[in-house]
DNA sequence: CAAAGATTTTGCAGGCAACGCAATCTTACG
DNA sequence: CGTAAGATTGCGTTGCCTGCAAAATCTTTG
């Protein structure tokens, strides 16, 4: 119960029993990386954890950044190309609503936080997930903005946004969604914020 | 001569070999990478091209990745500070001009747009590696923003602006910093733009 | 319910990246 | 020239990751 908490409606025990052993390895990969560091925790002592073969450890993810931070090659929930299609308002809100509306969002969000502040060489892996997504981010938006250079710059801003929540230690009550809007302002509103005059960044320095 | 093309203005003799050194292994790395695919090469074959020890390898470059890019740990060069102090204009603006300001940015730029595009498998290295300079960055830009919050904001809004024009195929004669900055406008631009209506997404789909 | 069929798990063997250490060679400097 | 500082190298080790083929497990069908 306590690991089959997400592993609900498999068609047979098959499809069960994979579900099962997918989350076991990403809960104990991120427990070990959360005690011992990312670094100093090695396959084995996951799979061990898991209870399954450093081989098979394998067959569910591809690297042991992907076993960490759960992404199973998919970033995106299974209802977020449902979202997007259905989401009205500016195709930037919509990428928003897609990327942060699903309901595990948060919460995955948070974990994921976390590691990554206790953890910080897991910074780059992040950031390159995030360059990963970026392809089929873009072929989605696509489907809905008048060109695919709107598409591009669109995804390259809601990226921006969530790497800032990513980094920012706020926590907030608000859905994530919402959130990663404001953060989008945020950023649209830094565009024209004037410099602090030369002198006193001599002083500075 | 080929290979001391910008090793100048050493100190010493140390100094200028280390220099060389540095630009044979990156040669080496960046010829094999871009004939062979980046997994295809070893480490021991751009060793043997640049006449140089693996251990040694490690002593100029901490990854393969690295070494291909030609990222020696430092992705700004010298001038990027000075360029950023003395800059005026928005923080944004005096943002783009530290990054994209250098004489050698352009070219560095090209290099790496067409070995990551030859080999998209270096996508999220290049991701990985510009989220590992956000820290610097944020960090510098905070000297003249008007607060730390203002500095990750206006770092997010360029860094998406430099993601976007590595991806992007268009080569123009502006100078790197103009083009930068106008890549940050567009982004700015799309804010608002409108979503294409839903049916026209049902038919697509 | 048993045997054939389909998949998943596992062990084994190996390639390659990356680091630590200690010996050797090269440059700098008095 | 000789000594100190620093760079290069070889050797050995650990750990990530993959391919392959045998063993174990689930599914289906007669």
């Amino acid at each position: 119960m306590t690991i089959l908490e997400n592993a609900e409606a498999g068609d047979g025990l098959r499809e069960r029993k994979k579900a099962q052993t997918r989350r076991a390895i990403h809960e104990a990969a991120y427990r070990l990386v959360d005690e011992q560091g990312f670094e100093s925790t090695t396959i084995d002592q996951i799979c061990h954890q898991a209870d399954v073969s450093s081989r098979t450890f394998f067959n569910y993810y591809p690297s042991k950044n992907a076993a960490a931070l759960g992404l199973s090659g998919e970033s995106l929930d299974d209802g977020a190309a449902t979202r997007f299609r259905s989401a009205s308002g500016s195709l930037v809100d919509a990428l928003c609503d897609m990327i942060a509306g699903g309901d595990q969002f948060a919460a995955r969000h948070l974990r994921l936080k976390r590691l990554v502040k206790r953890n910080p060489e897991l910074m780059p892996t992040l950031g390159s997930l995030m360059t990963a997504a970026r392809g089929r981010l873009i072929d989605l938006a696509a489907e809905r903005a008048a060109s695919r250079d709107e598409a591009e710059l669109a995804v390259s801003l809601v990226l921006a946004a969530l790497a800032l929540t990513v980094h920012s230690t706020t926590e907030s009550d608000l859905p994530s969604a919402v959130r990663l809007r404001s953060s989008v302002d945020a950023i649209v509103a830094v565009r024209n914020a004037p410099l602090r005059s030369a002198e006193l960044v001599e002083t500075v320095a």
